[in-house]
DNA sequence: CATTTGCGCAACCTCCTGGTTGCGTGTGAG
DNA sequence: CTCACACGCAACCAGGAGGTTGCGCAAATG
C-alpha cells in the first residue's frame, strides 16, 4: 500500500502544493537522507501517483492530479477491507 | 493490531461456534505448526478477546463475548484512519 | 580544466511479523 | 509404572519495510 505511509503522505502533500520538486528539494524538511526519500519516491512512481522528469542533473518529481482519484479509490478500498473485517465480526457475535 | 491478522480472525470464528477448543483442536483445520497457533492465540489473550483456562492437560480457549464489542470499535478505528487518510488527500487535491 | 552538486546503484542494517523446530515437563490412560 | 499426549519455552529462520552508507558518474559552475 504506497499510500499506508506518513512519509509518502507528506512528500505527496509537498508536491501537490504545484511546482515539481527534485529530490534534494524533498529531502529539505525531512529528517531522512536523500536516499531515503529516493525510495519513497520510486514507490510513488511505482503506484503511478507520481511522475519523475529529468531535468538536466535533477530528477523533478510531480504529482499526477488524475491518479490522485485512483489513489483515493485504492485508499477506500483498504477502508472496506476494515470494514468487511467488522461486517465478519459482527456476524460471528450474531450467531 | 490483534485483528488485522486472517489467520487471528479465522481461529476467533471457530471460538464463535461456542464450545472451548484446545490448542490442538484449533491446530487442525490450519495448515500450521501448533506453535504457531500458540502465538496467535497468545495475541488475541493479549488484547482480551479470548480466555484461556487451564483443564487438565488441556488449554482450553474460549472467546469473550463482552470484548467482541470492544474489538469491532479496535477494527472500525482501523477503518477511520484510512478514511482519514482518503480525507487528507481529497483536501490536497482541492488545494 | 578542477570542483561542486544532484543523482543512481548496491550493499548493508534494524526491526517487526509470521512461522517452525527442538526440547523439556506435566497430565492422563492402560 | 510406563507411555503417549498436550502443552510451554526458547531459539531460530525468512521476508519485507524503512533507513543509511559508500561509491561512482554526469551535469553545472567558475
Amino acid at each position: 500500500m504506497a499510500l499506508g505511509d506518513t512519509t509518502r503522505l507528506s512528500l505527496l502533500s509537498r508536491l501537490c502544493e504545484g511546482r515539481p520538486l527534485s529530490i534534494s528539494q524533498l529531502t529539505e524538511g525531512t529528517r531522512l537522507t536523500r536516499q531515503g526519500v529516493t525510495k519513497h519516491l520510486a514507490i510513488l512512481e511505482r503506484a503511478h501517483i507520481v511522475a519523475k522528469r529529468r531535468v538536466g542533473r535533477e530528477s523533478q518529481y510531480s504529482v499526477r492530479p488524475e491518479s490522485l482519484s485512483e489513489a483515493s479509490d485504492y485508499l477506500s478500498r483498504a477502508s472496506r477491507q476494515w470494514d468487511q473485517a467488522i461486517a465478519r465480526l459482527e456476524r460471528l457475535l450474531e450467531e
